[in-house]
RNA sequence: CGGGCAGUAGCGCAGUCUGGUAGCGCAUCUGGUUUGGGACCAGAGGGUCGCAGGUUCAAAUCCUGCCUGCCCGACCA
């Protein structure tokens, strides 16, 4: 791509509404453009990075066998009459009347969408288990949204539900989530803890919150430092594994504030392990067995004919609130720069400029086109402002890499620097190994 | 929803107290000079001053009502 013809609308002044990092930068970027208190459009250049996290998202459920479909954002308010959530959920659920007059919502979360489903197809205890999931727009009408993508009302978030028969296989279910979450945080970059957590309107009794750290985030933590050492890489996907990984965890005192007990924090963990900080919630793992099987009457057939109500659980990812969350944990010297599994182009191609002298930008075209050809996601300015405002602009976009053409460039060898980080005069060829070898190790 | 602050050009702001017909920086457009950390010169365009009503010869400015946004709190992925 080059940067003359993409829709960038970057600004020079923080606009006075934005408080928080994330917030000021993603608008300054051009990543989102708000509409309304708490809720945003999102540009190019933050749709991109959006999409890139969703795409992680799905990779690692697909891995643990969960299947996608998608259910609609409006939803019908029969079945939460039926679970009883109508009147539960309470004026964070955004009502609606269609030109009937039947009550509708824009659906906060679906569990009883998914059961619904769940109930009118599936009969048979050969069926299970069952993960299911969907990565689509929810709304809560939140009393004060803030922080930009980061607390909105409207957002994107990935939610699966798990179907199983009985409490044992539900744990495998919950546990195989657990190890997805993990999993997927690593690729975007980031260290997640999860957390004993409260399980909220969505009810249960088991729930981890997974967390990110940042002096940002409104969760408030206690934890044991050594929880940040686990390496998840040695561990697959089979059950045994991730059981393994599922007890290294559980060794170690990790909880959020509403289930923060001082004595036991105490003696559990030493003095110079203990880890008191604040976090962004970035998701969040629930099992409530048959809260919403029951009243909504969702059973499957066993052997010897009885019925059981399916066992549940839910799983969320807030994919939009990532977006501001990893900013929030990787910005540094007024520079934001992408992990490269989900930076908006791999690498920037920036030529200097000279008066009746365009070789330097002959050059980047070149290597433009040779990058673009090798499956490389570049973007080259074309622009023809000062370099160091070049500068500037790239250190607000992110990308994580660039090809600089001027005073140190050869016809092949180039500047090639990463961003906030070292430069080395390299080849072309070299460069495009650095490169590929990059986004398979984020 | 309680408490506080704010709304003037795309963004950041001044002007409001003391009423006299709107200004600065950045951005944008034109021409020229520049090009290794947000350049310079010359010129240009852009605002029913959040909305409605009132007071006045005259309202961005005073009065009344409303709307919107932000911060703190209570509540949450």
């Amino acid at each position: 791509m080059y940067l003359s013809k993409l829709f960038i609308p970057i600004l020079k002044d923080t606009p006075s509404e934005a408080k928080v990092k994330s917030h000021q930068l993603m608008l300054r970027a051009g990543m989102i453009r708000q509409s309304s208190a708490g809720i945003y459009s999102w540009l190019p250049m933050g749709f991109k990075i959006m999409k890139k996290i969703e795409q992680i998202v799905r990779e690692e459920q697909n891995k643990i066998g969960a299947q996608e479909l998608l259910m609609p954002t409006i939803q019908s308010a029969e079945i939460w009459k039926e679970s009883g959530r109508y009147d539960d959920y309470g004026e964070e659920m955004l009502r609606i009347k269609d030109r009937q007059g039947k009550e509708m919502l824009y659906g906060p979360t679906n569990e009883e969408l998914i059961t619904e489903i769940f109930r009118s197809s599936i009969k048979s205890y050969k069926s299970l288990p069952k993960l299911l999931y969907h990565i689509q727009w929810k709304f809560r009408d939140e009393l004060r949204p803030r922080f930009g993508v980061m607390r909105c009302k409207e957002f994107f978030m990935k939610d699966a539900y798990s179907f199983d028969l009985n409490d044992d296989e539900a744990k495998k279910s919950y546990n195989k989530m657990f190890f997805a979450y993990l999993s997927t945080f690593k690729r975007l970059g980031l260290t997640a803890i999860p957390m004993a957590a409260d399980t909220g309107p969505i009810g249960g009794d088991v729930s981890h919150e997974f967390i990110i750290l940042a002096e940002t985030g409104e969760s408030k933590i206690y934890s044991d430092k050594r929880i940040l050492n686990i390496d998840i890489s040695k561990h697959g996907n089979e059950n045994n594994s991730i059981e393994d990984l599922r007890k290294k965890y559980d060794e170690f005192y990790a909880v959020t504030d509403d289930k923060f007990d001082k004595k036991i924090f105490e003696k559990k963990v030493k003095k110079e392990n203990q880890l008191i900080t604040k976090g962004i919630e970035v998701g969040h793992i629930f099992y409530f067995g048959d809260k919403y099987s029951k009243p909504l009457n969702c059973s499957v057939d066993l052997q010897d004919g009885k019925k059981v109500d399916v066992k549940m659980g839910s799983y969320g990812i807030g994919v939009s609130r990532l977006v501001g969350a990893i900013i929030e944990a990787k910005f540094n010297n007024n520079i934001m720069k992408w992990p490269s599994s989900v930076a908006p182009y791999e690498v920037a191609i920036i030529p200097t400029l000279q008066k009746n002298d365009n070789t330097n930008y002959l050059r980047a075209e070149k290597i433009y086109k040779s990058l673009v050809k090798s499956n490389v996601d570049v973007l080259l300015d074309d622009t023809d402002e000062h370099l160091s405002a070049k500068f500037k602009k790239f250190d607000l976009i992110g990308i994580p890499f660039q090809i600089i053409l001027g005073s140190k460039s050869t016809d092949d060898k180039h500047e090639f620097k990463e961003l906030n980080g070292k430069t080395e005069i390299l080849t072309l060829e070299e460069i495009k190994k650095i490169l590929l070898n990059k986004r398979n190790t984020n």
